[in-house]
DNA sequence: TATTGTTATACTCTATAACTATA
DNA sequence: TATAGTTATAGAGTATAACAATA
């Protein structure tokens, strides 16, 4: 990492064209770029995004099904079993079967998943306040509010 | 996909609290969609999005090195080997290893590339233009001048 | 018959380390 | 010695399909 613009030049030339306009293209950097921070801070506890993310909705709502948060956090229900089985070896969820429905799995965290998720929210929550921040408070509000938009989950938000 | 207000009621339900505020999830769930939507229109073609990506930039970058690609796209080079065999195999890019520095490989897009590309640009490029699109053109706008100015893609354009 | 979740398979992508051939 | 790529391995995540238990 001596002197970038003399030893790595032909990243600095290279031509994006109208790529850096795609949604999709700025989606993907951005997303690599935030859970880059996200693994700095959270990181040492080998947990991934996606594992917190579902804690995170577990926490929020003890019991739910494990097919509903598949859903809601477009997880395949395939990799749900593992991913949930994990969080299980971990000691962070458990597993039940209401009576009511025997097919069902209801998820809930574990006294220790509470802590967990507890100790790290601010972590997780606001994970995008560090010195590499090139927007202000302001435009990140806005920039929330617009892929809240995007995404539909303001209209999720305010009906709940 | 008879009533989903009675058949699936807990996804409606569902708490997501501060999450649905964190940078990261939203960018998490807003490239899932956008991705699907691409998928949609391209999908045909089995090509990903990483994949056309790839594409793109050495369509605009022709002869560029394949660990420069990858550095701008955030792809390991190991993964680039793989990912450059498999659209050389389908006939889309070509090899080149230069005599100035015989450890290099130089990537361009072969005529069939070419024409793939061009064809698929608009796709590719203005995929976010459908009926699922909640936001306003000025507020896509909006939206993507925050996104460069985050991932730090406004500092590349504006230099080249 | 339809649904919930699991198992199995295959492939994409990430992460690392060891390796080659060049420089 | 360092750099550009490759190979190999392991794990995460996606995509499907087949399956068991239950409704």
């Amino acid at each position: 990492m001596t002197d970038a613009l003399t030893r790595q030049p032909d990243v600095d030339k290279i031509e994006l064209g109208e790529i850096s306009d795609s949604l999709g293209f700025l989606l993907r950097v951005a997303q690599i770029q935030v859970f880059e921070r996200f693994f700095d801070s959270l990181g040492g506890h080998g947990l991934k995004p996606g594992e917190f993310t579902v804690l995170w909705v577990i926490g929020l709502n003890p019991g739910l099904r494990q097919g509903a948060v598949a859903r809601i956090l477009s997880i395949k229900p395939a990799h749900m079993t593992k991913l949930t089985g994990r969080l299980v070896d971990r000691g962070l969820v458990s597993r039940a079967t209401p009576a009511d429905d025997r097919r069902a799995v209801r998820l809930s965290l574990s006294p220790e998943g509470q802590r967990f998720v507890a100790a790290n929210r601010t972590a997780f929550i606001e994970h995008h306040h560090d010195e590499r921040n090139y927007l202000s408070p302001d435009e990140i509000e806005t920039l929330i509010g617009l892929l809240k938009k995007l995404t539909g989950l303001d209209t999720h938000a305010s009906q709940s």
